[in-house]
DNA sequence: GTCAAGCAGATTGTCTGTCATTCTTTCATT
DNA sequence: AATGAAAGAATGACAGACAATCTGCTTGAC
């Protein structure tokens, strides 16, 4: 019997599901950077009591998704320049690393699931569903993140990735940057795909470091 | 005037008392791994409420430092080698990183603070308060990583570290240790004070492998 | 007219108490 | 000895309440 096998079904909880519900609504930018989360309103919307929403708060909290300050409750993190790039800059650490592995040890089946994401991410690409662009090209880095054979570089990206959700897909609305942005996954693919460490590594980084400068023009342009 | 001026008093609420209370309860290896935690009994001991206790709960399982299950509550995770192995590996990421960009940029005063907590770590290393060791020696990374120039670099290896306290207490105490990590640190420190980028990233990657065999050591002494 | 002081409403921090649901353990039965 | 059921324990969730704090607005003074 394999050790830890873990067959427990999880009720899901009031709290989880609000945790998820308001991730999500984060991601997808219903609340305005800095604006504050009423405690009260959240209760009305989400139809929970103010202890379960409580509890959401302070694991989202915890994940920097939102900001607490005492007596004045949460808001929204309004992030600085210097903060996003301090974000990619340890995004590009984990995803070249990540990458490198990868390329040694994703499995056929799983390259597959790549392929896939990466068409996906180009149907997008072509279209006007800028919401998409964004959900399909996350796809693409977990897959190669789950294949990185650590899971705790793959959480910890996940969580990274998560913070700047908002700027990612405000810079993904770019002209012209959803094209270069396949054309640099492509790159890595093709690289992972051939299992040329030292190839997908240094697509990866090319990759950060494009979206990164794209962010900056896309928060050049907000303010 | 700065324009993020941080001069808010920031009172100190149960809840987050309560979350240092308990984190600092988990390092010093009050609870077992494995043991669960009874919100009614930690209700009783912290003389809080529950809801405060589980609102710090929900903290501490976002942060990793416990597992909560539903219907069944919170408990101390039980590392794997595995899960160990994986948090060594990012931990050798973010210090490799972190090291060459202190090198490159660390004030001649921080450079003063760096030399203390390496002498202060020398003087624990030598008695036999097997926590000092632990604390002085997290205090000289802390240095590093307060000076690499990436808050979210500190941020995240600062999490690590937490997840994994209870394992380096444990292999500080093995026989000769201390004493060649202080060689390691001596080792990093020089090429942090000189400049030297290229050396202090190989020394803080033989420093973090040392450790890693360390841990492994002391794992397999214990089961 | 402008600025400061103070007041009222809104919001959060925290607690008590309650109840249903789910686990855990013990005990009895086969 | 293995199975099953029942009692006890613990968690999930809610409602309600009250003090402390913050926010915005009105009032009053200069």
């Amino acid at each position: 019997m394999p050790p830890d096998l873990n067959l427990r079904v999880l009720p899901r909880t009031v709290q989880q599901e609000t945790v998820e519900k308001l991730r999500l609504a984060i991601f997808s930018g219903v609340f305005e950077p800095g604006s504050r989360l009423i405690e009260s309103q959240l209760c009305v919307q989400l139809g929970i009591s103010r202890p379960s929403l409580r509890e959401a708060l302070r694991s989202l909290a915890a994940e920097r998704l939102i900001d607490i300050v005492p007596n004045r409750g949460p808001s929204i993190p309004t992030l600085t320049w210097e903060e996003v790039t301090a974000i990619y800059e340890v995004r590009e650490l984990l995803e070249v690393e990540a990458a490198g592995r990868c390329s040694q040890m994703i499995s056929a089946e799983q390259l597959q699931a790549l392929e896939n994401t990466l068409h996906a991410f180009e149907k997008a690409a072509s279209s006007k569903d800028s919401l998409a662009r964004v959900t399909t090209a996350a796809d693409f880095y977990s897959v190669i993140l789950a294949n990185c054979g650590n899971p705790i570089l793959e959480e910890i990206h996940r969580g990274l990735v998560a913070r700047i959700s908002l700027f990612r897909s405000r810079s993904m609305s770019l002209e012209g940057r959803a094209a270069s942005s396949l054309a640099e996954m492509t790159e890595i693919y093709d690289a992972i795909a051939a299992g040329d460490e030292k190839a997908a590594r240094k697509a990866a980084g090319k990759h950060i470091l494009e979206a990164m400068a794209a962010t900056k023009r896309s928060m050049d342009c907000a303010s």
